[in-house]
DNA sequence: ACCTGAACACCGTTCAAGT
DNA sequence: ACCTGAACACCGTTCAAGT
């Protein structure tokens, strides 16, 4: 209630609250979700921000700052850190936020690969699964490499969903087998030889990924024992 | 000996070979591989083929044509088949080649997560790993995931290299354990709590990758048989 | 038929000028 | 101190003109 306040909430009514880097990575995330990355550009992402462009530099290191925080926000967004007990089950919620990423920001994925940013929050989750693992008796270094493995695995089943057909909203479970299989037979050229049609439905014929990812992390953790 | 061959062999000596896809996907590799996505510009791709830039439309269909051009390339080049007879060894061939993606072309391997091409060399690998799992009796769906899950291991876990550090020549091998800490530590913010460090080295602080790579297979490969 | 290059509508960023 | 906008050096692509 105090004048700062008040200034404060006047201002935001007026859509002038100060600029922020939160603010600025909101917006961009909001462009590149919906219309791709090639549609963020500096001009835009000010004329959504109802600001000049150049105001944005102040905040953020150029585009460049941009993009890196749209790499730490996701990063962010996909380290849930839940502290159950089991480790297998904490295991899978670290490996479901990491795929959940390519669901929920298939745009900006790509950014994972180009944006070099240590993440924070990442590794908090990563310090919650570690804890588990040696609670049990797990040894420093195969606790490292579970996590690493399980990491690595969500993070390319969730690349290699994407990258095939853009499979992102109406993809995922609304669709039925067949319409999955049609799906693909439009995407292979007229000619392709057979058993590479089965090679395909192999690599992007499946109707329940989400069934398939668990089974995936089923293979993982299956047979892994502290001993 | 004809005078078409006379007329190629000619031209080809002034430099004017005729252009084609594959002349312009070379250049455009050879640019991303050594100074980035960012530095893959039609006019400059021109100026390295010697060319027009416009010239380049006349193959293919503009930038993203060229984009699309890579993403084939690198599947293809990840896409080596090695008819041995075992199945554990020939998945593991698989797994290297996709994983050896990010390490020959870290700057192109977004285009992964970008362009979707249907990746027919890829599909012929993959075709020659499910006839190895059948021949030991796996049936089908147990076949599909079985290849899947390697591959979207193997994606991640190069994708999983490149995202922290840009380790890529320099970075695999030829580095010592201490090294590769120290550099950790540059990384890492000056205030970072020691077990976050902690989480930082289980992620990023292995001085032998390609080992920790084969033990992640093994946690995948063992305990797999047909039954 | 294929290649050329001027032209158009963009882009990120610098920098001097405003308030 | 912060925001502005003109200016610069780029970019992808269209299209009319060349050969």
């Amino acid at each position: 209630m105090n004048s700062d306040n008040a200034a404060r909430i006047k201002s935001g009514r007026t859509g002038r609250e100060p600029l922020s880097k939160t603010r600025i990575v909101d917006a961009a995330m909001a462009i590149v979700d919906t219309d791709g990355l090639d549609a963020l550009s500096m001009r835009r992402l000010g004329s959504d921000l109802g600001v000049d462009p150049m105001a944005i530099y102040r905040h953020v290191n150029g585009r460049d700052g941009v993009l890196d925080g749209l790499a730490e926000r996701m990063w962010s967004e996909a380290s849930v850190i839940a502290d159950g007990t089991d480790w297998h089950d904490q295991l899978r919620l670290f490996a479901r936020g990491i795929r959940g990423i390519f669901h929920t920001h298939p745009n900006a994925a790509p950014l994972l690969l180009q944006r070099f940013v240590v993440p924070l929050p990442l590794l908090e989750a990563v310090h919650v699964q570690l804890c588990a693992l040696y609670a049990v008796g797990f040894e420093a270094r195969r606790a490292h490499q579970i996590v690493r493995t399980v990491q690595s695995f969500s993070l390319g089943y969730g690349l290699a969903e994407i990258s095939c057909f853009g499979i992102t909203d109406a993809g995922t479970s609304d669709l039925s087998t067949e319409a999955m299989l049609v799906l693909l037979g439009q995407a292979l050229p007229p000619d392709t030889p057979p058993h590479l049609v089965d090679a395909a439905i192999a690599l992007y014929g499946e109707a329940d990924p989400d069934a398939l990812f668990e089974s995936g992390l089923d293979l993982l953790l299956n047979g892994l024992s502290p001993s």
